[in-house]
DNA sequence: AAATATACTTACTTAGTAGTAAGTAAACAA
DNA sequence: TTGTTTACTTACTACTAAGTAAGTATATTT
């Protein structure tokens, strides 16, 4: 009657996986370990072993989303900056067709209410971005492939803005806002 | 030991007041009747008096943003149309001082949790604003006052984006974001 | 072959949460 | 003065949440 353990760790993966779907569409504090279990037909205490805290949990969906930007980026590396910016835009175009928001706009609100290590984890996630697409864009203006005004981190905290946003955005008046929204970024950044 | 009737629904304005804050600063599944009753020194029950459900009570709460929206940005009408923009990043500005977020950062990443007739509600205010801004920055360009590419409406969803994410941004990374990127969005938009 | 570690389940506790039913003091109206 | 409405409180129900302790089948090591 028991499960084959087949492989180490299976679950473990795919409570992740879960979570992270459920951080995305729901927020942090309105999916329960019941939601995970369920679904996955394991039990509510499965969920306990893998995590204890609900805190636990948490911090490693973060953690693997700032090691899922840093290979994705990594990868983008030998491209053109402006081409850089395109991908990072297309990241988020996926995830709103797929109904989902970014971990920082589904964790910013509720910030207050997560425990200071996976606070700590979400400061840590935020600027690997900023810092990522800050040298981005300083390297694109002196390459001449990217146009604006001010300095480089303020630029890219604006865009990181929208594109958050627009997530968001969406959520409430349509899926039009991400498509709207990333063109005519994309378009002020190219135009000199 | 009972308390003076004194004036009719002065507890129901206190619970939309600790409603409203408690909105902005947790999250609306982050916080409980309790956390409203306690501090009012009022029982769970006498907020189920007023707003029978959860939802009633977020309802209210919306309504009385787009109202406050309505009459702010009424009041402004006579200004040339750069100086209202002003107004409603100092709006902002104020909500990052006092750690509050908007109701829309707050209520969008929970939308899909929340009650069909709160949804329309959240829609409703996002339409409200997004509108008014929209006509602000036509009428804006159209003086000379205001330079933008793009259509007015798609620029209008973009800087609302940003003033919404800049205070989502400030709660992780530190007040600093909101002030940048508000600087900056006034300077990209006074620029020809 | 025995001991140990892994990956769970069963069964539970504790502590909320939204929500309700019934009662009550004060204000106000007929 | 009686009746009714307003604005609550008291005392609950039904449910869900996170978390835990103890047991068990399987796999791995010794």
């Amino acid at each position: 009657m028991r499960q084959m353990a087949a492989n180490m760790s299976e679950t473990r993966d795919k409570i992740v996986a879960m979570a992270d779907r459920l951080v995305r569409t729901q927020g942090f504090n309105a999916f329960s370990y019941k939601d995970i279990a369920a679904p996955l037909e394991i039990k509510n205490a499965a969920v306990h072993y893998h995590f204890p805290a609900k805190a636990d949990l948490g911090i490693e969906v973060v953690e693997q989303e700032i090691e899922k930007f840093r290979s994705q980026t990594s990868r983008w590396k030998k491209l053109p900056e402006d081409e850089q910016v395109v991908k990072l835009t297309e990241v988020f175009r996926r995830h709103s067709q797929e109904g989902n928001i970014c971990l920082m706009g589904s964790l910013a609100p509720d910030f207050r209410t997560l425990s200071p290590a996976m606070q700590a984890k979400v400061l840590e996630m935020a600027n690997a971005i900023i810092d990522w697409l800050t040298q981005c864009l300083e390297q694109g203006r002196k390459q001449g492939r990217l146009h604006f005004k001010g300095t480089a981190h303020t630029r890219a905290l604006i865009i990181i803005s929208n594109l958050q946003a627009s997530l968001l955005l969406s959520r409430v008046i349509g899926s039009s806002a991400i498509r709207d929204i990333t063109e005519q970024l994309l378009a002020d950044l190219r135009q000199k």
